[in-house]
DNA sequence: TGGCTATTTGTCCCTTTTGCCAAATACCTG
DNA sequence: CAGGTATTTGGCAAAAGGGACAAATAGCCA
């Protein structure tokens, strides 16, 4: 296979936002950042594992982080994440 | 978490695009249709590996297949999907 | 029908992912 | 320093993902 590596990082970070609570987290840091705690009310399951999706999230480059006394405001880096959702949409017109 | 269920749905197209064999085999189906075999000939794993790739991707609405004689002849859908590459390359590029 | 080619499906094994709980860490404040 | 709040990390169990091999299925041709 061709370019093998180049597949495999294109994967990694399409892996990172193939999540439901990542895909939720992503729509709401793009109305702006957050922080662990505001997250977990919304979504509602432990704030260990929402922790561990903003890691995965911050790994592949997707947000980003600053911390701000005691707590981690996370911001989206890259909008164009929300682009994919367009594409995702039209897959599914098609098959209706 | 509101509207989980397009949260999930969503979460289950990127999930299919999300491994290194299926973006190479998306990347093909876009230069043109091509055959099962063909497709393995081109990664070099088992065919049985790449036939449940190729299912999983016709799943999500994202390729299709048209029987001619014995041969399953596969086909990309929706191009958009290469859009989303864009995005990650962008996302790279903000790393270094 | 029997054999040949192309593809899919069943089964097994191993690895990764996800979620919870509890413990650890970090930082502020009295 | 002690206590409080915010977040991350370790460990564990259940579930899902990925690959190989063998067997099943489908369609062609003699």
């Amino acid at each position: 296979m061709l370019d093998n590596e180049r597949y495999t990082y294109m994967a990694s970070v399409m892996k990172a936002m193939a999540h439901p609570t990542r895909l939720f987290i992503v729509d709401e840091l793009d109305k702006g950042p957050k922080n662990v705690g505001e997250l977990t009310a919304m979504v509602g399951i432990d704030m260990s594992t929402i922790s561990r999706h903003l890691s995965i999230l911050r790994h592949a480059g997707i947000i980003a982080a600053t911390k701000n006394n005691n707590q981690m405001i996370y911001r989206l880096l890259c909008p164009c994440v929300l682009d994919m959702y367009k594409c995702v949409l039209k897959i599914k017109e098609q098959e209706d």
